[in-house]
RNA sequence: GUGGUCGUAGCUCAGCUGGUAGAGCACCGGGUUGUGGUCCCGGGGGUCGCGGGUUCAAGUCCCGUCGAUCACCCCA
């Protein structure tokens, strides 16, 4: 049998970069829990017409299939597919359980998601999402719009990673200017304008004179709103310059003043209204999210999200919400590509406890009963080799401390191995420095 | 899903116009007969991503495929 072979778009860690992964994760996951989001797991699978209910994503989803299947079978509307995000499945989760739920109801999910894309860095087919969402019935107050980037700031603001800024845009900002300006299919103008970093602003108005029907005076407008990137509300002012005047318009800039301004307060550097951003999911209404990692700008968004008025609704029933994802996967990915993470060692191991002859591992393995009972990572060498190698084999997965079991009646040592420092050590009350007892992660190197 | 670039030891790479594989680091052993990291000596390890083709002969040329990466699409 030749050697297996990864398969292209489902990364696999190694168990150092898995420990960040965890350790990244509980950051992440008790941020959520301090602002209050409920724990939620859905399944791994929706029927085909959920994840299709929005947008033509189709081509991106993993349809499951029985090896076993009679051919003919397959395809209906109840075949099933891998979700590609989380707040598909949440939408879905809420209508089958409303009546359960007590709303407004805020809620994360932390799993795993599939897309079908070509895989680069940063983008994979199988990846880990940190969702946060908050729905109301029939309608959901504003202010949660303002508190998601909050809550994402102090997330990552609890990692080891570099600054994040996250921009912020509103539909409703540029559907009611392009209404304001005349044009009719926004939707188009949003499409185009959202190319603008990529095919830059010359080719971008000529598509909007061929696509979205503008005059050419109208594509400079255009132009001139997605140029809008400001720290503070004086985006306000720059819109109005532009002299364009729409209901929709001004309710989206009200809307984008009160996100700009509670990050002003509570978390200044945070965000920028950044009036090009347009998201490409098209159940957004309303504000948008992205997030750029400083010095990882090329690679794109590794958070985002959005205010969703209709996707959670069925007959009468109708639950607003607004949510925000971080691509935990493309996040840890890039940043291990770039060798700016680092644990403190490859194991949890604290303490090694060195064997001195294959009689005495009872004594060993009581040693570390010992300390293990006092919730300290311990294991005992694999065999009784000279203490030279035992040592070694602590040295080579970066665990902190040999414990030596003292010979014929003298008392235990344990030596800090990257000082050489030994001393007498008790396994009852020995304790190891705060910052030795779990493994450290660490930005850059 | 479409197109481009790349793919030699665990890692970084060398291998000229085709002549059946090499270095540094890492790893293992010994010097140092039970306390590592330096130094010296020695050693193991490669179906040259995989499969097929051209050729007397392919790591080297051709085709396919898998993987990595980049652009498009889309997006975490």
């Amino acid at each position: 049998m030749s050697k297996p072979t990864p398969i292209s778009g489902f990364p696999e860690w190694l168990p150092a970069q898995r420990m960040i992964e965890q350790n990244v994760v509980e950051k992440i996951r008790s941020t959520f829990e301090l602002y209050g989001f409920a724990p939620l797991e859905t399944r791994a699978v929706e029927p085909m017409d959920q994840l299709l209910r929005k947008g033509e994503t189709s081509k991106e989803v993993y349809v499951l299939r029985r090896l076993q299947e009679d051919p003919a079978a397959g395809g209906g509307d109840d075949a099933l597919g891998l979700h590609f995000d989380l707040t598909v499945p949440f939408a879905r989760f809420v209508l089958e359980n409303s009546g359960k739920l007590q709303f407004p109801f805020r809620r994360y999910q932390i799993q795993k998601v599939w897309r079908g894309e070509r895989p680069q860095e940063g983008r994979y087919r199988e990846f880990l999402q940190a969702d946060i969402d908050v729905v109301d019935r029939d309608t959901l107050p504003f202010h949660y719009d303002t508190e998601m980037p909050l809550v994402i700031g102090d997330a990552f603001r609890s990692l080891p990673i570099p600054q994040a800024t996250i921009l912020v845009n509103n539909r409703k900002v540029c559907e009611g200017f392009y209404r304001g300006l005349g044009l009719e299919d926004p939707d188009q103008v949003l499409r185009t304008v959202d190319k603008l970093d990529k095919i830059g602003p010359e080719k971008v108005a000529a598509l909007l004179v061929e696509t979205a029907g503008a005059t050419d005076a109208q594509a400079r407008a255009c132009l001139r709103l997605a140029e809008i990137s400001t720290g503070d509300a004086s985006f306000v002012d720059a819109v109005r310059a532009l002299g364009v005047s729409n209901a929709l318009l001004d309710e989206g800039l009200e809307e984008l003043v009160r996100v700009v301004d509670a990050a002003a307060e509570h978390a200044p550097g945070l965000i920028r209204a950044e009036l090009k951003i347009a998201r490409g999911l098209d159940y957004y209404t309303g504000t948008v999210y992205e997030t750029q990692l400083r010095g990882y700008e090329r690679f794109g968004s590794i958070c985002s999200g959005g205010r969703y008025e209709n996707l959670a609704s069925a007959g009468n029933e109708r639950f607003p919400g607004v949510g925000i994802s971080i691509g935990v996967s493309r996040m840890l990915g890039l940043l291990f590509g770039h060798g700016a993470l680092s644990v403190s060692r490859s194991v949890p191991t604290c303490v090694v406890v060195a064997l001195p002859h294959e009689d005495l591992r009872g004594r060993c393995d009581g040693i570390a009963r010992a300390l293990r009972s006092r919730r300290i990572s311990t294991e005992v060498a694999p065999s009784a080799a000279k203490f030279g190698k035992q040592i070694r084999f602590a040295e080579r997965r970066g665990i902190p401390y040999v414990w030596f079991p003292g010979a014929g009646g003298e008392p235990d040592t344990i030596k800090d191995i990257r000082s050489g420092e030994q001393v007498e050590a008790d396994a009852a009350t020995w304790t190891p420095p705060a910052g030795d007892l779990l493994p450290e992660v660490s930005g850059a190197r």
